[in-house]
DNA sequence: TCACAGTGTAAACACGTGTTCACCCGGAGG
DNA sequence: CCTCCGGGTGAACACGTGTTTACACTGTGA
């Protein structure tokens, strides 16, 4: 017990400057770099984190139990699962873990398979409860629903960062409120009142797969 | 005129390896590899390239004028944006193609900017002439409806890249090509028959940003 | 006081990278 | 014949990386 707040908290000091600096330079940062942001060498980085990938692993688990810790307490009004990343997007301490978790996206990290996994079934579980309260019309398939739901939030970003010609370090809070503010309206718009004048497209294609054909259909829905 | 095909031969060779490489292991690989790839030494690749950057831009140059030799010839049926890549991801030949578009939008890269561009601004006159045939209703803001339809294309794929707990470089046209299928209901679905069951949402929202409330609107799309 | 464990550092190591340099080979031109 | 020149190579260079090692400082316990 001898003085274990001020080891942890050199600890802690470098675990945030490694999600920073991540968020900010992508997974190719050098722990050098990381080491000089937290004020400390980088053989103190090892010392304490025994390797480079260990680290990022211990910043994903550190980035999920933020953004867990967080969304449990915010939960009352998300519901198009966007919604908490338009919150989040708006304040200035939760841009290094939008960052983070951007480029775990772009990246194909444990925190956005995760996040995405947890944020789903969340999802899944509000729209089942829109459906049965009438709010919601039902679908065919209530999990790629979902799915599609989120493609819109996930493709919007994608598209929005490609657009700003500028690396994903360089974009703040104001970016990204801007981003999901402007989604927004046609999401709503199309969530409301579709896109095609008549039903004849998806009646032609359902017809065309008898709902499932004989093959794997609807069991399988991801992996 | 001594023997220039040759040389060139050579030339697109490693130009060709360079892009399955980049797409296979992203734009990390190095040089050597590709060299190896294409049958050459390193110092040949700076020879013929200048400079990996340099490479990576004729790469960029090259796919770009792949696709759109490709899309000129098959423009008649693409409507929704996704079909062109749905037809592509059928075909083996495609699939370097694909990782390297693939990777240049997870990257940020010009290939991916500018080939959005393209197909949304060709999305964008399919959809007026759907809207004035009566197929399809009217936005209140065609480009961001685009953008939007776009996203599901794009979130979509980043998902069950991610889902498929595999790097991008060892995907094959069957992943692909269920991955759009899988797609194409719930999309359909969507856009007959929206999501919510009334239009009090979208008439509230209306309300309270009645059309533009003054702000930076609809003229500052993107960017 | 001494020994010790914890915390951190500077220097070195081993390796992979993009790039450059000196060189070779083969065929065209004098 | 020799010369030259484009296409190509292997070895080296300079550098940045993750990791390891030997060493200092600091405060606590006996």
């Amino acid at each position: 017990m001898r003085s274990p707040q001020i080891a942890s908290d050199t600890r802690t000091r470098i675990l945030e400057a490694a999600v920073d600096r991540f968020g900010r330079d992508g997974f190719g940062a050098s722990l050098r770099a990381i080491a000089a942001d937290a004020g400390v060498s980088a053989a103190a980085v090892m010392k304490h984190f025994g390797s480079k990938e260990s680290l990022h692993r211990e910043c994903d688990a550190h980035v999920l139990a933020v953004i867990s810790a967080y969304k449990t307490e915010a939960m009352k009004s998300a519901d198009l699962g966007a919604t908490l990343m338009t919150q989040m997007a708006r304040m200035e301490e939760f841009q290094p873990l939008i960052r983070y978790t951007m480029r775990s996206f772009l990246a194909g990290g444990d925190v956005a398979r995760n996040l995405l996994e947890d944020m789903r079934s969340r999802a899944l579980t509000w729209m089942a409860e829109g459906v049965k309260a009438g709010h919601l019309k039902p679908s065919r398939n209530e999990e790629l629903r979902v799915k599609l739901t989120f493609s819109i939030s996930i493709g919007w970003m994608v598209q929005s960062v490609l657009a700003a010609e500028k690396d994903l370090g360089e974009l703040d809070a104001d970016f990204w409120a801007r981003t999901f503010d402007e989604m927004l309206m046609p999401a709503l718009e199309l969530y409301a009142e579709g896109l095609f004048a008549d039903r004849t497209l998806l009646e032609h294609y359902m017809l065309y797969r008898s709902d499932p054909p004989g093959e794997s259909g609807a069991e399988e829905t991801s992996a």
